[in-house]
DNA sequence: AGAGCTTTGTGAAAACGTGCACAAAGTGCA
DNA sequence: TGCACTTTGTGCACGTTTTCACAAAGCTCT
């Protein structure tokens, strides 16, 4: 029994909510709370207290019957199956305003992401200085790279662009892409890829406004009565 | 013979992919292609052909047997059942960092979704020009919010100050919002949220690395010298 | 008009994710 | 020690999503 706790695959959908019990529990450390139930924290998250401890399940059985789980030890165990005990330098692509907002966007940084690097095709913003970091040319990615040791890359670049950036950036040995540029991009097996588009998201909310407009439409009822106070799901951008 | 085509109701996954589907198509339709399958539609968005059929096939019976499906009029399909007849502007809460880039990135208003309106609680920012709006005091939220009818709201507050932003813009009237601060907020019921963290998507990368990083260890087999821990598999103390 | 080819639309099966409900395991108190 | 109480960890049933596989429908050519 006692074997490798860690060779288990987890769940994509457990893997999206780990980050998310460890912000509020580490929020609720820093509050000086040392204990937590998965009610508790389930009540934090918006999810349900099963599925809060399903999900903590597949990191082992840290939690102890009667009294819940030790949040400082929880947390150390959520970072270490994310890999976040350590940093994760990333390098941008692109250095317009996208790249320029990542750059100087503290929530990176400050949550284990620094700003490894930052590069552009354009001479004239090479050389100027973005949130910190000084904008080198996308021809020295690969040294960037190597030196840095970095293994996740960002993509800031316009629609155009972000193919090009994308295979300049697993040329120079970049395993994980995070894309702000609104399409698909294809790279090769063993890279991942994750998607954020900001007119996606408005586009999914345009949906539920739309249709909450057709049925007071369809049903001339007036207003949907007042119900239980509800959590916003978690949004993911995936696509499966 | 179709009848109404519309009160159907999408599966979230399938709501999720049409606005790529759209963008994919739009950028087709721009390249002069009038028709497609199934098969080069997936093959476009990374998924599998029988997924975009199925997925299509909840906006009606649009493609013809033998062809695939018109371009143009599936475009229109999409946007009608997304309800992007029309645009929906935006009101933005604020105004630091995150917010001017939003303001000032063209991928938003370019895609239905101009700025409507910012708003911050700092006096100092009020008053200033923000991606060609002005900035406003959060007070008069509710009168932006009505007098141009809008319904999505755009969080872009330090975490701290997210909750607060979302009671103000539902008692403004918004109904749908998209949350960049990295924590859950509540809303009453009938209220759409979806989070965009940036943080939750570099962890989920993060996991993926520290995994093939511990694969490559383990299908290794050796013992980690004395080298220094890089990216290398974190040890795995405390087995449950 | 019919044969051959292509591609849709959709039942049905498989895979995946969620939530209920409860035994097991712990605490605390008398 | 034993009893009452709390909370975990998980088997199971249910719902959703994905994938397969194929009949039906359309096109083209003769």
């Amino acid at each position: 029994m006692a074997g490798q706790r860690s060779r288990r695959r987890i769940p994509e959908a457990t893997v999206a909510r780990l980050p998310v019990y460890l912000q509020l529990l580490t929020a609720q450390f820093d509050d000086g709370v040392t204990n937590m139930s998965s009610e508790e924290l389930a009540e934090l998250a918006g999810v349900n207290a099963a599925k809060v401890r399903k999900d903590l399940s597949y990191l082992g059985s840290y939690g102890t019957r009667g009294v819940g789980y030790e949040v400082e030890f929880l947390v150390f165990q959520i970072k270490r199956e994310l890999g976040l005990t350590h940093d994760w330098p990333v390098v941008i692509v692109g250095a317009g305003n996208l790249g320029q907002a990542l750059a100087g966007y503290g929530g990176f940084t400050g949550r284990g992401f620094p700003v490894g690097g930052i590069v552009d095709i354009d001479p004239d913003k090479v050389g100027t200085i973005v949130g910190g970091a000084r904008v080198r040319h996308v021809d020295a990615l690969e040294q960037i790279v190597r030196s840095n040791d970095l293994s996740i890359g960002v993509i800031a670049t316009p629609a155009g662009a972000a193919q090009a950036a994308a295979e300049s950036l697993v040329a120079a040995g970049i395993t994980s892409i995070l894309n702000f540029a609104p399409n698909v991009i294809t790279v090769p097996y063993g890279v991942s890829v994750r998607k954020v588009d900001l007119a996606v998201e408005l586009q999914i909310l345009s949906y539920h406004e739309q249709r909450r407009a057709n049925i007071r439409q369809a049903s001339l009822q007036s207003v949907p009565g007042p119900g239980r106070p509800r959590q916003g799901a978690p949004a993911q951008s995936r696509l499966g």
